[in-house]
DNA sequence: ATGGCGGTGGAGCACCGA
């Protein structure tokens, strides 16, 4: 089983790129996020024509997650408990059965919490808070579990081209990755981590100042593996390539394969 | 880089992202 996690800066933009995507990672399972829409907006018929179901948890203008599977989607959960007044749509959550077992998947937009000392960084840091406390939950179902997405946190300095840039930022402050591995620390594991120690695997590189072109990335999309996942995990990967396509999302796919049938 | 780009809403330019 293929499971793949992609910020798509709109959906209604990146319908071309979505496509030629799937057609050549083939993907059994695509989380989304960012979707930029409400889900009656949701370009469904051409998504279900490649072969998915899907679910969505949209929002007008901002956030928005969904869930793209080849099998159906059961047990679905909208929002992060913890909050009834959040109305920001940032946690999806399915159930896909397979032969070999139940498989759970969340689609994750955590909040980028910048500028730090706002309520911004108060809500991130709150939100995470809250994630903590549902994945703990979740990890005692003892399910393979993988909570994918953008989780806005620069884990480590080699996840940076250049971290001192990043020193006073939301994504990288101490307040962050110290719950980024409190996450990390009830049981999950990095799977790109898990993988590869090596420096200079990046999945965004900001729009402005060529970025790219410098390699000027920063490792923030992630997707945790819970213990009975980890057992599975064949390898990860970046799809650096798509950021190099013609009007692409600021994010590229990342991706993980379990030997789950 | 205190915002260089890109998306949204809606028809200006503010707001958001990371």
């Amino acid at each position: 089983m293929r499971i793949a996690t992609w910020n798509v800066n709109s959906i209604k933009q990146r319908l071309d790129h979505l496509a030629t995507f799937v057609k050549s990672a083939d993907p059994d399972v695509l989380c989304l996020q960012e979707l930029k829409c409400m889900d009656e907006a949701f370009p469904r018929a051409e998504v279900e024509a490649l072969g998915y179901n899907v679910v969505t948890h949209g929002q007008k203008t901002y956030n928005g997650v969904a869930i793209l599977s080849k099998k159906p989607l059961e047990d679905i959960r909208r929002g992060l408990p913890g909050d009834d007044g959040d109305e920001q749509a940032r946690y999806l959550e399915g159930v896909i059965s397979t032969s070999a077992g139940v498989v759970r998947v969340a689609s994750i937009y955590l909040p980028n919490g910048n500028p730090i000392g706002t309520p911004k960084f108060d809500y991130k840091l709150a939100w995470m808070d809250r994630l903590i406390a549902h994945a703990r939950r979740l990890h005692g179902l003892e399910e393979p579990l993988v909570l994918c997405g953008d989780y806005n946190v620069i884990p480590e300095p080699k996840d940076a081209a250049n971290p001192e840039a990043w020193a006073n930022d939301a994504l990288f402050r101490p307040e962050s990755r110290a719950k980024f591995r409190e996450l990390e620390n009830l049981g999950f594991s990095d799977a790109v981590r898990a993988c590869s120690d090596q420096p200079g695997l990046y999945s965004f590189w900001d729009y402005q100042a060529g970025a790219f072109q410098r390699n000027n990335g920063i490792r923030i999309d992630h997707l945790l593996l819970s213990p009975q996942a980890q057992d599975k995990l064949k390898s990860a990967s970046i799809r650096k390539e798509v950021r190099g396509w013609d009007k692409p999302s600021d994010h590229v796919p990342v991706m993980v394969d379990l030997n789950i049938d």
